[in-house]
DNA sequence: GTCGTTATTCTCATACTGAGATTGTCTCAC
DNA sequence: GTGAGACAATCTCAGTATGAGAATAACGAC
């Protein structure tokens, strides 16, 4: 039998069907605080829960364009959007309808308009990651480490550009970075990094219109580098708790 | 209808099905150079092609699991090897018998026996990876993601340990940093450094029993520590071109 | 105008890094 | 045995990065 043959012949239900679905960790950051992207589910299993958004892959759809479609359909936006995939999760009885494998995704974005509810949730809501309700199937644990993988990943990419708009300050940059790290920073030492760090911000020699809302001078305003990496790293304050 | 109504009422055949596998990427240290493990394929699609070694998950097999016993059957072994997660491939056309997602693995193991066929392979090798064959598949891009993340996980956690034995000296270890790296490094400051990161090797007090085979003193041998990640981290040397 | 706020820049002590050199122990070839 | 070369381990030194605090100056609110 050759190969054209054997695979004239083949049989996909001879192998174990498995259903893969994609769900998307999107994050967000308002009023300076992270928020995350849930749908509360109307359908069962779970139904009233509030969820991760997604949904199972299309025939011939691959899975990076699943993830972007699932996201679009609740937030309608697709611009200025980085995604990423995180990580997958397929333990035998993490859905009680059928054997589900889960490819997981990271988006951030900046300041977004209000969900919209798609086909399958009743409603979508931006939620503030320290007030999250009891979530459906393991979606808490892939949470979890999306947070992780989102807070590593600002302290070696210049991503923190992706959740500020097209031009921004370095206190903007900062508001993000300790929205995410959840830590304050020291304004002094956070702007000479960054301006120090090649690639990661360049001047568009504008200011702000005015300075702040309680003060303080005209801020320079930036667009992103052209970095991918940055080097040398911007590193969080110490962890010694997670190093052992 | 209430959830346990739904969930009887539920037709798995809704939705397309999808077979997963998984794929392991095994690395190893053998003669001071990276290889990795190879099986050559028995069977069509790519009968002839070497692959990566791999395959379908099984009813209630998580997914880890099935990653596990996919190396032990080609190694025979499970003892002193680190594995996890790395990514998941779903492009629609990767797999000319049906649409197939893949969710690779990383594998480490300190210098191993050689390996053994599988049921579906007719041949199972360590490769160097400097000298790499064609690959089935979408293999070539699944271990070149490994490999860069391989060489990432170096730099901040103590995964340089699992490819040497029980005792090391810190000459093996910058062995390993060297195959991996693809660079040579700078001795003494290689040595200043493991010693100064908190938890990443400890003394046994034990030495060599003889000197190197072209000479040198003994050298102290090391057991890992128990730190999780290094802080600070061992940077690669500097990497200009990938920066942007 | 005065005051509080904040952007930006400095200072300074400490820590980390790369490059090179030194010391002393060991193996091998002769 | 003896000498040459290899290599573990340690040190020096200059350059760079970091954390903490302070100084300067521009702005909004009153």
């Amino acid at each position: 039998m050759d190969e054209r043959e054997y695979l004239a012949a083949y049989d996909p239900r001879a192998y174990p069907a498995v259903a893969v679905t994609v769900d998307v960790v999107a994050l967000t950051i308002i009023g300076g605080l992270l928020h995350v992207l849930l749908v509360e589910r109307g359908e069962p299993p779970f139904a009233g829960r509030w969820a991760l958004p997604g949904g199972f892959i299309r025939p011939g759809e691959d899975l990076d364009r699943a993830a972007a479609r699932e996201l679009s359909e609740e937030t309608g936006m697709t611009d200025r959007v980085h995604i990423e995939q995180l990580a997958s999760y397929g333990a035998p009885d993490r859905d009680p309808r059928m054997r589900v494998v889960s490819v997981s995704y990271l988006a951030f974005a900046p300041d977004l308009p209000d969900p919209r509810a798609g086909s399958d949730a009743s409603d979508a809501a931006w939620i503030g990651v320290d007030h999250l309700p009891e979530l459906a199937f393991d979606h808490e644990r892939i949470l979890d480490h999306a947070l992780e993988r989102a807070r590593a990943k600002l302290e070696y990419t210049p991503l923190a550009t992706a959740f500020v708009g097209e031009t921004f300050t370095i206190s903007e940059l900062r508001g993000v970075y300790e929205a995410v790290w959840g830590v304050p920073l020291h304004a002094g030492n956070f702007h000479r990094k960054v301006l120090s760090v090649p690639g990661f911000v360049e001047s568009t020699g504008q200011t702000t219109e005015s300075g702040g809302p309680r003060g303080g001078p005209r801020a320079k305003l930036y667009r992103a580098g052209d970095a991918r990496l940055l080097h040398p790293a911007l590193l969080r304050p110490e962890r010694e708790e997670e190093v052992r």
